[in-house]
DNA sequence: CGACACTTTGACGCACTTCAAAGGGGGTGG
DNA sequence: CCACCCCCTTTGAAGTGCGTCAAAGTGTCG
């Protein structure tokens, strides 16, 4: 792992909408592939917008395996805690620029304005959803924790019927709850039962949509 | 499974502190064994605090299996959605009483008063952050889950180093991802360990706490 | 006291992990 | 631009933890 430090461009104060319609003052800031946006209990001094690349989050449990919380790409929000510390770390997935905005101002912001204090509700409940929706994957079998994967990943990345995986095998296993073996037998499988196709190892086929969400469901 | 309705006594406004500091105005009702609080898809009417008894929400998945996602006993308030549905179902486990306060008057309350607005995120927040340390148990063998379920239910409900369980083996299995056959097993392997006693199946002596928690973490 | 629901224990099978090794594929330097 | 190298991925074989099926044990409530 050749860890890179945070890349810090020239910090240009730009405004942009952040959470919903709210725009907010911040600026950008670019990341090099596995450079830490934030690590576990730091200090939060910023909520975070994906403009390109692809973050994940993430905690190391103490046997030493690595649990993947999200995966975020562009037009994802993340790192919003109410709490002073980060629980969980982020890294770049790939080259990323994020948009920044500064912590405390924003919730500043929210206690004046309640379609802001609305938002920070809305995004957290969001949040709170999509974990839910994650552990319902840890309670299938293998193949189908793999299909509803793709069928996530297929509704945030997909234009036409294919997919960019921005991550690695290794990436998608510790976010699944499995080996690298396991996610790779699983595609295969995939693959044989015509769901999908393997272009690339990260570019994927969706040959058949409705098998793979009838499986993920 | 007999269904009972839910018991409506005579409902008596009466005010609660509900979330943290913040009275709100609602009734109190009790609800049987197993007796149905709401429904998924059901339009979400109140928000609930557990007065007394313990309530068990759960999604019913295709396959017919249950995943229970939380637990809440005495003091915890649970039920609140951003969305007009309920994406859960709940139920008592035990005999309870609950506090109820109406949805929509909190929400507006919520819009006039940023401390309501504040509480009503760090709630979410709150709940998001049960969710990931549930989602971590997913990632460990059965031993550790077990233990790990111990380890919560003590911090919650245990006054000296003694446990009694609200809930039956199933509902414990629907939480871990696991079987009762796997559940009834690590407890008694923790038992062997002399990290716990089984006085009954439902009253846990902590032996070892210590070493619980370290099993679980 | 008896019936029923819950729990425990045992035996066996299977899905996933572990260990091992053989392919790709993309990026960098020559 | 090509070729080499390293990392990632795939595939195979063997081991194991948990699920499944089965039956006995336990507590509780009518």
């Amino acid at each position: 792992l050749h860890q890179a430090a945070p890349q810090r461009s020239v910090p240009r104060p730009c405004v942009y909408p952040f959470l919903g319609s709210v725009d907010a003052i911040g600026f950008v800031n670019c990341y090099r592939r596995s450079a830490e946006i934030f690590a576990e209990e730091e200090q939060v001094k910023y909520f975070y917008r994906v403009v390109s690349g692809a973050v994940r989050t993430y905690k190391t449990l103490e046997n030493g395996r690595r649990l993947i919380t999200a995966f975020y790409v562009p037009g994802d929000a993340f790192g919003l805690e109410t709490r002073g510390e980060h629980r969980l770390s982020g890294q770049a997935i790939s080259a990323s620029k994020l948009f920044l905005i500064g912590r405390s101002a924003f919730v500043a912001r929210a206690a004046r304005d309640s379609r802001i204090a609305n938002q920070l509700w809305t995004h957290t409940a969001a949040e709170l959803q999509r974990v839910q929706d994650h552990i319902r994957l840890f309670a299938m079998p293998a193949r189908e924790r793999v299909a509803g994967f793709l069928v996530d990943m297929a509704k945030r990345l997909s234009a036409d019927g294919e997919v960019e995986l921005p991550m690695v095998r290794q990436d998608i296993a510790d976010y699944l709850g499995l080996t690298i073996e396991t996610v790779s037998r699983s595609l295969t499988q995939l693959e044989d039962l015509e769901a999908i196709g393997i272009r690339a190892s990260r570019h994927i086929l969706l040959r058949n949509y409705r098998a793979l969400v009838q499986l993920s469901t």
